[in-house]
DNA sequence: GTAATAGTTGACTGAATTACTCGGTAATAC
DNA sequence: GTATTACCGAGTAATTCAGTCAACTATTAC
C-alpha cells in the first residue's frame, strides 16, 4: 500500500468521471482540462485502471471513459492500488532467512498495519467523496450569496 | 501524507527501539542487525526523528537511542510525517487560479482525505504495536510448543 | 469511403526520491 | 588514548514520478 500523489492524481481523475457520469463518456481530454493533469499522463493511468476493470472506455466521436460499476461499488483503495500496482515484494518471504524470527514478526506487523490502512480506504467510496462534494458547492454558493466569507470547511468534519 | 517504505522503515525502526527499551539506549548498529537496514540509511532516518523529537541519542560505548516519550505517546502518524517531511505543497494553494473552483473541490477533498488517513494512523500507538507484537510471539511460541501450523494470524482482526 | 475523434501502445526523458556508500568529526566510557 | 557510538555531508546507483512524443487502431459522422 502506496500512497503518493500518483494515487492522488487517479482519485481525482475518477471522482471528475463520477461527478460528469450523467453527461456521458467523458474523455481525458476534458478531465485533463479541468483537474489540469497532462492528457499522456492521465493515458497511463486510465490505462491501468481499465486493465483493472474500474473504467470502461468507449471510442469514437462523443466517446471517452465511463466508470464500470456503480460510484457506491468504487472505493478508494481500488483506485490507489490500480495504479501503483505494488507486489510489495517484502525481503523476508522471498528469502526467508529471518534469523529468530524479529524481522518476520515486525515485518508481519508493518501489514498488519498496512492492511488496516487499505480496510479503511476501502470504508471510502467515490459516491462519498461525491456526495460531499456537491454539500461542499452548495455551502459555497449559499457563502457567495450571503457575500460573507468562505467559513464552511470549519464546520464540516 | 505520504505512505512508502521509507516511513515503513522508520516505523520498524522505531517499534524495534521501543521492544528493546528495557535494555537500555538501543544502537542503530543492532537495529540494522535486526531488521536488515542499512547503517547509514538508519542514520539518515534517525537524524530526522531525533530532529522532530520523537527520539533521544546517547553518545560513547553502550550509546544509542532510547524513545524521548513512552511508547504509547508517540503514534504512527508522527513518525511517518517525520521522515518524510511532506508540506504537501499544492499547485492550488500558491497559484490560486482554480477556474470555475472545479480544482479546488476536488483539491480540497483530497486533502480531506489525507486529513482522515493522518488521523486513523493517529490513533495507533507505538505500544499498541508492541502489544500486539507480543500477543503474536506468544501465540506464535504456543503454537510452536503444540508443533501445529501457523494459524494465529487469521484470528486477529 | 473519408475524415475526425478518441482510445491504445510503446519508447523515451528530466526531475525527484529512495536506499545506500564512504569518509570524516565529536563525544564518551573504559 | 582507544574503542565505541552518534553525527554530518557529499556523492551515487536504482527506482519512481510526471510528462512528452509518435505511431497506431477502432469508432462514428458525414
Amino acid at each position: 500500500m502506496r500512497l503518493t500523489t500518483k494515487g492522488r492524481y487517479a482519485v481525482t481523475a475518477m471522482l471528475d468521471l463520477a461527478i460528469h457520469a450523467r453527461q456521458g463518456p467523458v474523455s481525458l481530454n476534458d478531465i485533463s482540462g479541468r483537474q489540469a493533469i497532462s492528457l499522456s499522463y492521465l493515458e497511463q493511468l486510465f490505462a491501468k485502471l481499465r486493465r483493472n476493470g474500474l473504467v470502461e472506455s468507449i471510442r469514437g466521436p462523443g466517446g471517452g471513459y465511463r466508470l464500470s460499476r456503480q460510484d457506491h461499488e468504487i472505493n478508494v483503495a481500488e483506485i490507489v492500488d490500480a495504479v501503483n500496482e505494488t507486489i510489495d515484494a517484502t525481503r523476508c518471504n522471498k528469502k526467508g532467512d529471518c534469523h529468530d524470527g524479529e524481522e518476520c514478526l515486525t515485518h508481519h506487523l508493518w501489514m498488519d498495519l498496512s492492511d488496516q490502512i487499505h480496510g479503511f480506504l476501502s470504508g471510502i467510496s467515490l459516491s462519498h467523496l461525491v456526495g460531499r462534494r456537491e454539500t461542499l458547492e452548495i455551502s459555497r454558493r449559499q457563502s457567495r450569496q450571503q457575500g460573507d466569507r468562505i467559513s464552511t470547511l470549519a464546520e464540516d468534519s
